[in-house]
DNA sequence: GAGACAAGTGTGGTCTGACCACCAATTTAA
DNA sequence: TTAAATTGGTGGTCAGACCACACTTGTCTC
């Protein structure tokens, strides 16, 4: 049951530890040093631990100051996989179908989740603001739906979608403003079928 | 936008490097001496890249033969994601919600490119298999989504998914056949409604 | 006494060099 | 020809050194 390599063993162990002592986001755990001393092993294979954890975004570590259990929010994570699984997986057709698939998504659960409040903030700027680009627009929609996980997943195919399709689409100012007024009468038909002009997809 | 630690210097080169030199899974990276001498980095350093890659398995170390990329499998995150993140509710919730939202927006792909052919098959494995598991029968409509970038993310959250809640659920077998008689009905209202149904959510 | 400065301590960040264990290919010996 | 020994490359681990940084403490000055 032993792992072979000291620093999985690390890694084992020091998730007893969380558990037992019931340790939390933000709390502190044991320095390099002192681990290495308690358990046993040399500070290099305590360091392959830690390092590995903060790589899978688990834990953060501030110099001078500790080791902390961090919140955990998908992020690190979701970025890394992205990068070394969807490599050639650039199909321009899934990358343009998957991030209009999410922004749909993500309107449902605004529909769900957005108050009046929320809606007025949104209303303010896009008046505001003359020359907003649609990823602020859409930026703006994703926070609200208050979704980490979309998110983050919407960033990464931003990014995609940017290097296959390089030119800066521009949208009518109008289709916003019927997106904003499907939203603020809650009705699902009418956002999704505005944001479909905006995109200029042809409905069903 | 350099990394300010090194070892994810390391991560950014290596990924680089693997992107340049069309590195599939299987194929070996450099060896931990040779790249720290290549990159003039401390070989403790590059460990430190390299364990924590090997955590997240995305390389596989052998001794005495070297490091390889390796065709991921998110094993090794199911345990460890549970101890680090079973605390935070909200990371959770969004799990769970981002799994169902791509599951039903497979669904509407499904519904769009389905033919006949395809859902036969479908039936037949449906009335065949016995005991399948929800997962076996939601990797075939994500399949047929034919949307390779779904079908990535999707498998990601599984993961995800099983680390949060490592009860398996069970779903009642007629709920999968209204599902499908409404994916043959090409009834998006219909599937949908037997999706909530299935997955046991309040409909709208 | 209050504030500013200095020293000290603890922490992560990095590098180097030294072994060990393991594997594979090569060379050597039977 | 075959089996055994050697050799070189690889990962696995450790110890120690030094740096950069953050915080605490203590001291000095006003």
């Amino acid at each position: 049951m032993t792992s072979s390599k000291v620093y999985l063993e690390i890694v084992k162990q020091l998730r007893e530890m969380i558990t037992i002592d019931g340790l939390k986001p933000g709390d502190k755990i044991p320095s390099e040093r002192e681990l290495s001393e308690r358990l046993n092993f040399g500070r290099s294979s305590v360091r392959e631990a830690y390092r590995a954890l903060e790589l899978l975004g688990l834990i953060e570590t501030r110099r001078g100051e500790g080791t902390f259990i961090r919140d955990f929010r998908g992020n690190q994570l979701v970025q890394l996989l992205g990068t070394f699984i969807l490599q050639d997986e650039k199909a321009k057709r899934d990358v343009f179908e998957t991030k209009n698939y999410i922004e749909m998504d993500c309107l449902r659960l605004v529909l769900q989740r957005m108050d009046d409040h929320h809606l007025a903030i949104l209303h303010d700027w896009i008046n505001k603001e003359e020359h907003f680009t649609d990823d602020e627009f859409f930026y703006r929609i994703i926070e609200m739906s208050d979704n980490h996980l979309f998110l983050r997943i919407w960033l990464i195919l931003k990014e995609y979608y940017y290097s296959l399709n390089p030119i800066q689409d521009t949208y009518k100012f109008e289709d916003y403003i019927l997106l904003l007024n499907g939203l603020a009468e809650k009705d699902e038909a009418k956002t999704l079928s505005a944001y479909y002009n905006l995109r200029n997809l042809s409905s069903f």
